[in-house]
DNA sequence: CTCCAATGGTTGAGCATTCAATCGTATAGT
DNA sequence: ACTATACGATTGAATGCTCAACCATTGGAG
């Protein structure tokens, strides 16, 4: 295994990749905050709720469902054990193929949601868009396409990932 | 409580948040990842010892380690436990505050350390500044610097959260 | 000096996530 | 058809984090 010569971050790579990680780290903290304590969930859980309230039948593979909220699937049978248990997901098993099961939103999960959303928006706006100009967020953007797309994600659009 | 008008993100704003959170959640798994498996350590361990390792004495007061960790006091508190466990991190009395506690990392969390760092450099290199043009990485770094200001950290330089 | 609020830090309980192992089902190879 | 392999999902143990409660120390205010 030789050629050790590591390259080391250079002096503005170091201070953006530390502006960065501290960022990041302080976002999603007050994001998780801001819903624990408003509507009783965790960021990640909100985002499961959000998802299958945009699919059809408000229903989603759990294999589909894990992979557009960047899940593993160990993390996503836990997480939906637990909203089923609040009532706000329901297993189904799916008919076509028996491996597989389908987690849709209930009434009082989407209800959840609803009432979740205005004060998740307000926050991701207070704390992110508001501090941005246009093209900044536009910069942002393509900025995350591009590491996504390194990171598996074709074209970097994390809605890819589903099928047709 | 009146006015209940939620300004909901714009379809662009919508993207660019859902390509933050996936871009953001799966670079952290990637790094949290890496490091487990080569390190033994988690990155936000890691975090604790590079800071330590770059101050004065290799040491720290735990109050002024949770600030440029952007860690509660509590989380710290825990991690430091545990780190002492493994023998890297040492904790000693702070004799003009006798309420305050130093961490101290120990040559064996500096040796821990330096076995890390290429790998984990390696890693952010190439899922982060391997994917970006120069200016990405410029505008990566305001970005950042403008969501930190707007969580309380003055001029968005983490490190300006360290007294002297 | 005494009390009281603020500060620095730790603790324990509960929750979330990871990893590895497992189970049942589907699919392909022969 | 029979077997091996892959797939979808779940489980339990171990780890890390959050929150709230707590303890000890400090710095004032009266």
């Amino acid at each position: 295994m030789g050629g050790d010569e590591t390259r080391w971050l250079e002096p503005d790579e170091l201070e953006t990749w530390l502006s960065y990680v501290a960022a990041t780290t302080l976002l999603e903290g007050a994001l998780d905050r801001q819903l624990q304590r408003d509507a009783g969930m965790p960021h990640a859980y909100y985002q499961i709720l959000a998802m299958l309230s945009e699919s059809p039948d408000r229903s989603l593979r759990m294999s589909e469902l894990a992979a557009i909220t960047q899940s593993s699937q160990s993390r996503l049978s836990h997480a939906v054990a637990r909203l089923e248990c609040k009532g706000w997901v329901r297993r189904k098993p799916c008919p076509e193929d028996r491996r597989s099961t389908f987690a849709q939103l209930t009434e009082e999960g989407f209800a959840a949601l609803a009432a979740a959303a205005p004060g998740h928006v307000r926050t991701v706006r207070r704390h992110l868009f508001d501090r941005l100009t246009p093209e900044q967020v536009g910069q942002l953007r393509e900025i995350t396409r591009a590491v996504l797309s390194g990171l598996g994600v074709p074209g970097g659009d994390p809605r890819d990932v589903l099928p047709g």
